[in-house]
DNA sequence: TTGTACGCGTTATCAG
DNA sequence: CTGATAACGCGTACAA
């Protein structure tokens, strides 16, 4: 079913079955009409290639994942679940591609194929190839995250070094002064994973701040590293009172050594962080935290893609978010010995 | 950059590139590096659009995931990841379709667009609109999960209820008599997933066969509810020893929900049932369970389209899988009152 | 409202 | 056997 079929059946010309459906020149009404029933009839839907070709558009987006190899964190699946769902409510599909470094065959089929008209790239290194070779490129991108030099790129991002620092000065207001930091995996950090970095930094800042005792580890994202170390904090520091964390995926596991060894949250121990909303609920007590706003940050994502499509030339914009805390009941009064 | 630049700049015509880069034809070892040369500089690619008008095929295909709404369980996420990254060695890349019945404008594009070569299906309901939306297309499928009368497509699925009913048969082997199967969300029992379906017909029929008294219950598809679910049934019916279930996202709230009631795992009560493994593995203490092999299931659901794509004639083929239930530390010898 | 050139890679056909 | 020419796939949009 091509163009030109309908335009056989319905007695008119190509061009005018072109402009009935695109509206950019007017038609009869009677034609119009005409022209959908053969349409409605024949399930007809241009060629998207075709379509593509001409128009040097593919009203497709890429979103470029980390490789499988690595379990996506809920977080991850966050992105990519708002992403897609904000690209369709612009009409536009998703182009996936798992991949890591550059010199990846699927990274260089969108960026170079002309397989889409922007990408979206997910965690970003504060050094980060990828990104390097987008720019070369010329294809529109924005990142969720951004790298050490963001100067010139689209990103939106959350602003871990603030919001880790806002919980320490949380705890310290409620008298907590010996306090932990649990970051994401060791691997990450040795990546030069930015919200990892970033986190660090914010924490250590705010200890010297407040005069804290600071302690920081890192911890695998999932349950198991997290009583493992939680367990190891407490052997180790049984000084602390509480922890900051933006491990989300660990949260479990902390929750489950914290109540093993009978430490009682708040009254006992204090515990609050960067996380996305039901892992905040589902921990008990629920978790005092900055809730990752993911949807939002996918559907700005696409926005600001949109936008760069649009006006390639226009300045780069981006959007650092800095969500509130929510106040929830993990967080207490630091115990008097 | 398009391959007349190359054939100028090379001093060659169009179709000797396109020849040389194909190899459809024996091109001149120094032609051939002559044309190397100039698209290594170019950094040329062949335009994807113009290539897929030609050819027929665009070297994609289609993944249609629920909809964003619903958060993605694990498993699904488990299926998009093993999907794309078995499309990617292949060379092929993912199209996303987030829909949920049919008359999705995403979901039209995919399927009659000719935006892919063929598509994936996930959360297939016992009649489901898609399938047969997909059926009067023509467009190459294959779902994962299966409907009702699955005749003439490709699937490839667990076995729940043949899965359910050996964990029944296990239990009752260990002596329990009375025994619950803490199944999916209600919604989607009432939407005819077939999963749920299906573990609860294999459930009942265990539990006649061995004679128990088996009880049914819907719970949603989170912690929270699991450890309300848990609550309610101890409650309502003291006299169960053991639970069967497939509700993975419920299982922190079922082991916290009967910690917190002081039940010890396996001496007081036992749980079996089938979840990806890493849920397995979380659980305290490690959950007897059938582990849904997400990667090995995404990868087989990408062969069968490819064989489904390359002969469209062929019998429809398809996978039922029944992985061995692992034995691990949640399943005792039922209590002695 | 219609005829037609165009976008770009592929491949059948023809010439050397 | 190598290289070039031209037609084709299909939707779009300008000129008529």
């Amino acid at each position: 079913m091509n163009i030109g079929e309908i335009a056989r059946r319905a007695g008119v010309s190509r061009s005018t079955v072109s402009y009935a459906l695109s509206g950019k020149r007017p038609v009869t009404e009677e034609t119009k009409r005409r022209i959908q029933a053969v349409i409605d009839e024949l399930d007809y839907r241009p060629n998207a290639a075709a379509r593509a070709l001409k128009e040097g558009r593919t009203r497709t987006l890429g979103l470029v994942i980390p490789p499988a190899g690595a379990r996506l964190t809920d977080m991850q699946l966050g992105f990519v679940a708002s992403v897609v769902e904000a690209a369709a409510r612009a009409d536009l599909d998703v182009l996936l591609s798992p991949s890591g470094g550059d010199h990846d065959r699927s990274f260089e089929r969108i960026v170079s194929g002309r397989r889409v008209d922007g990408a979206i790239l997910m965690e970003i290194r504060l050094e980060d190839e990828r990104v390097a070779r987008l720019q070369q490129t010329g294809l529109p991108f924005v990142t969720i995250g951004h790298t050490s030099n963001p100067h010139g790129t689209c990103w939106v991002d959350v602003d871990y070094g603030t919001l880790i620092a806002r919980c320490v000065h949380h705890l310290a207001d409620l008298g907590h002064r010996w306090i932990a930091l649990i970051n994401r995996s060791a691997e990450l950090v040795a990546a030069g994973y930015g919200p990892a970095h970033r986190a660090l930094a914010g924490f250590t800042e705010a200890a010297v701040q407040r005069d804290l005792r600071g302690i920081t580890l890192t911890c695998g994202d999932d349950p198991i590293a997290g009583e493992t170390c939680i367990e190891q904090l407490r052997q180790d520091h049984p000084e602390i009172t509480a922890v900051v964390t933006l491990n989300e995926a660990a949260l479990p596991g902390i929750q489950r050594g914290l109540e093993r060894a009978g430490v009682r949250i708040p009254q006992d121990f204090s515990i609050a962080g960067v996380a996305a909303r039901h892992w905040a609920e589902d921990f008990r007590p629920q978790l005092t935290a900055a809730d990752v706003p993911t949807l939002e940050m996918g559907a700005s994502a696409v926005d600001l893609l949109l936008e760069r499509i649009a006006a390639p030339g226009a300045p780069a914009r981006h959007l650092l978010l800095t969500p509130p805390i929510s106040l929830r009941a993990s967080t207490g009064p630091a115990p008097t010995r």
